[in-house]
DNA sequence: TAAAATCTTGCACTCGGTGCAAATATCTCT
DNA sequence: AGAGATATTTGCACCGAGTGCAAGATTTTA
């Protein structure tokens, strides 16, 4: 009988099952990658990782489960991440941080050439903006968890759904950026640029 | 050899054609609001609209573009709208009475309806949210055919942005209303929230 | 009315995805 | 170590969405 680090049992049963998720979703990304993701088939994947097509399912759902799996991480370390900031920092402050940690540390190689696969198969893209909606979601949720005053309900959704707005407006303008920009550097201008203009739209739209 | 009033040809091909499309829609739409969507198979909706499945797949590229094709209309209303409105109104005002105007006048029966399905319908609701993105994408062309400066570019991408938040958080807000409330005073109570809001986001997100 | 253009249909096929039951591997307990 | 319980993997048969193609029916044009 082996155990792991925190105490949890891990049998040579968990090991392996561990063990063919990976490879499936090694697979499947290499494949995807090479290929793309329509011309994959999903025994093509069994295949590449030396199991059957029907224990495929038995680890994924669906093909596209298979990328989005992997981005699922994010919305839980947002959310950590803007737990952990100060009490006293404002919402808004303590979002813009969040986020632009959370983003700084997930913007590997691996991320941006899943972007890529992501915005040139329709299928993926379509699927990929459902990932800002529970994305807001959870936003909504990690705010609320920190305002003390419960009639802030409308402010805290808002905030969430203005913030997502900004996440992909913000990512679409980063995608145009000329390579070798610091990610970091871009983000703080944008927010800075963002709160700016966030305030005179709100300004224009009361009778100015 | 008949003519419509816009004087375009029409002749019993194009007649029967356009009158084909109208039955397989509302073949489609009464059985996916009668049993759902997932349980409606193309079979049982070309059968009902009296055409082979073959050919339900000459009027529509797949089961959920029926749905969808349907709201296609309301983005071009909206622009529309949008370039109606005063050329010395400002961006943020047109938007908000261009985007009112719109919903309002696409808000019946049939609209709320097609709501509830695509709300109860996991496949349906991820692909609403491209929707969404659509009309950012809309909205921020028809926000640039109004600007003049060239450099607004920025600022017009994150009214987009930000006005289909709103929207979103907007619709969400009015679907928890108490059934009776007018959509018109909602509509117009919930933008002035959302600019007050927006000023206040924007200033604590600047020094303060 | 004949030929050209277009529309509809049936058929065979691919792929994603599911249910089921048999076979295989792992774990537990003695 | 070995028997029996438990979990995993697999093959197989099946369904529904969607496509390509070619033959047949309908409409248009001349």
């Amino acid at each position: 009988m082996t155990w792991t680090t925190d105490g949890a049992k891990e049998g040579r049963r968990e090991i392996k099952r561990r063990q063919t998720r990976e490879r499936i979703e090694e697979a499947a990304m290499s494949l995807f990658l090479e290929r793309g993701f329509d011309a994959t088939t999903i025994e093509d994947i069994a295949e590449r990782a030396e199991v059957s097509k029907r224990s495929f399912f038995d680890y994924f759902p669906s093909k596209e489960e298979v990328v989005f799996a992997w981005q699922d991480g994010f919305a839980d370390h947002l959310m950590a991440a803007i737990a952990s900031r100060p009490a006293d920092e404002p919402a808004v402050k303590a979002v813009q941080h969040g986020l632009v940690g959370a983003i700084v540390s997930a913007a590997d190689e691996r991320a941006m050439a899943l972007g890529e696969l992501i915005r040139r198969t329709p299928t993926l893209k379509a699927r990929d903006q459902l990932k800002y909606a529970k994305l807001e979601l959870k936003l909504t949720e990690a705010l609320k968890a920190r305002s003390r005053s419960d009639e802030e309900r409308l402010r805290v959704r808002l905030l969430a759904a203005v913030v997502i707005g900004a996440l992909r407006a913000g990512g679409e303008l980063w995608n145009e950026q000329p390579p070798g920009t610091s990610l970091e550097t871009f983000a703080h201008q944008f927010f800075g640029d963002f709160w700016k203009t966030l305030a005179d739209f709100g300004n224009e739209g009361q009778g100015r």
